[in-house]
DNA sequence: AGAAGAGATGAACACCAGTTCAGAGTCTTT
DNA sequence: AAAGACTCTGAACTGGTGTTCATCTCTTCT
């Protein structure tokens, strides 16, 4: 006998695994990286804890599908962010503060991607998420260089300080407990986002403009 | 019965303490945090599993003693090399070559105390520390504006935005797997140094001066 | 409708590092 | 020297979460 899977069933199972990626998500959200266990998963996505392992060989593979999944949309609404700006400055600006809002804006979710320990190791997904959004920050600043807005220099690691800078400021434990008011989250996106500028040699007088412009077409209760 | 400890007791008592803390300063050292498990730990410094529960209530108070122990250290570098300083800008900056030069020097142990995962909760030691070099970082800041170097700023999310480039540049995944020979190593602190300094609003010109002078007197090879 | 393949279930299992504690060893006092 | 107090030992215990698998349910095909 042949048993052919049929359109409903295939859709069926991309909606289950789909779902159980999106609880994951919720999760993480909501209680951080720690909160994303298959038993609670499970549970939010409506199957078994043995079923999470149908869709996914280990917790592992769950949790790394997970950053892929959010540094893909990370990724994409730089990109479109950046994409939009008039000049090369503009759009380094844009991308750093698409990024800076994300962050505060999602800041359980983004701690949990990005650094909050996990008992299984991920550590190569958030690696490869971290090489994306910084390959896109670096091939910006690579532009404006170009461009001549700013001066020759080791755009890997600048892209990288850049990145660092805003997540110790932004999501870290240092961060404020919570940016409460739209307006003080605004002026820290703001804030950093200037330091960010600078350190890779914007002028002072010309990143004030840059951030101002960048700030205002950002939906500030983005989700990542 | 009166027992009272004699001198040579206590004096035994601290030394194995401090035989703890080293065995995992340098079980972290060689193979991170993770490493650092109480049997390991408690093999390296010639005690038993159980001995470790008499100097430390549990496996969050090591860590968080290592965290505060090492912590000390480099807060303790740090202002040396700023008051050596001749004047705030410089003291900012050898402030920021110090903990550069450290970090790359013993990345398995920066990251440890830092940032990796760890089974047990240490968000607090972890913070503290932070706090207080990121203090550090910010009252030289504050001098370098109040002696009219730097424009105002917010100076406590500066200094968090600092350390963050620096940890994210230099041991953070990204970073490159060794900075083998001196000169890269040179390079890199260079950098990224000449990257901070120019984020908090040192002119491009004036600050690469800073970088050669606080780079040139610092041990490349400090141990934190 | 019925047989057979595929998917889902969830209780039971396995793993593993932190922690405990009864007994052995060491030090202090008389 | 002997008793009492403190310290050390390490094998056994514990707790919690990822993972498995015998069983059940649903779907496909004749």
């Amino acid at each position: 006998m042949v048993y052919r899977r049929t359109q409903q069933v295939v859709k069926r199972l991309a909606a289950r695994r789909n779902a159980i990626l999106a609880a994951a998500r919720e999760t993480c959200a909501e209680g951080g990286m720690a909160a994303v266990q298959i038993a609670p998963v499970a549970v939010r996505a409506n199957v078994a804890a043995g079923t999470v392992y149908r869709y996914f060989p280990s917790k592992a593979d769950l949790i790394s599908e997970l950053i892929a999944d959010v540094s893909r949309d990370e990724l994409a609404a730089i990109r479109r962010a950046a994409d939009a700006a008039p000049g090369p400055s503009s759009a380094l600006a844009a991308a750093v503060t698409t990024v800076a809002v994300h962050v505060v804006s999602n800041r359980k979710l983004a701690w949990g991607i990005l650094a909050e320990p996990v008992e299984v190791d991920v550590t190569e997904s958030r690696l490869s998420s971290r090489r994306e959004i910084a390959g896109e920050i670096e091939s910006r600043i690579d532009a404006a260089i170009r461009a001549g807005h700013l001066p020759a220099q080791d755009t890997a690691l600048a892209a990288a300080a850049l990145l660092g800078a805003l997540h110790e400021a932004l999501v870290g434990p240092m961060a404020p407990d919570s940016f409460d008011d739209q307006m003080k989250l605004r002026d820290a996106v703001q804030t950093v986002t200037l330091l960010a500028l600078r350190a890779v040699g914007v002028m002072d007088a010309r990143a004030r403009g840059l951030v101002v412009q960048a700030v205002l077409p950002t939906k500030m209760a983005a989700t990542v």
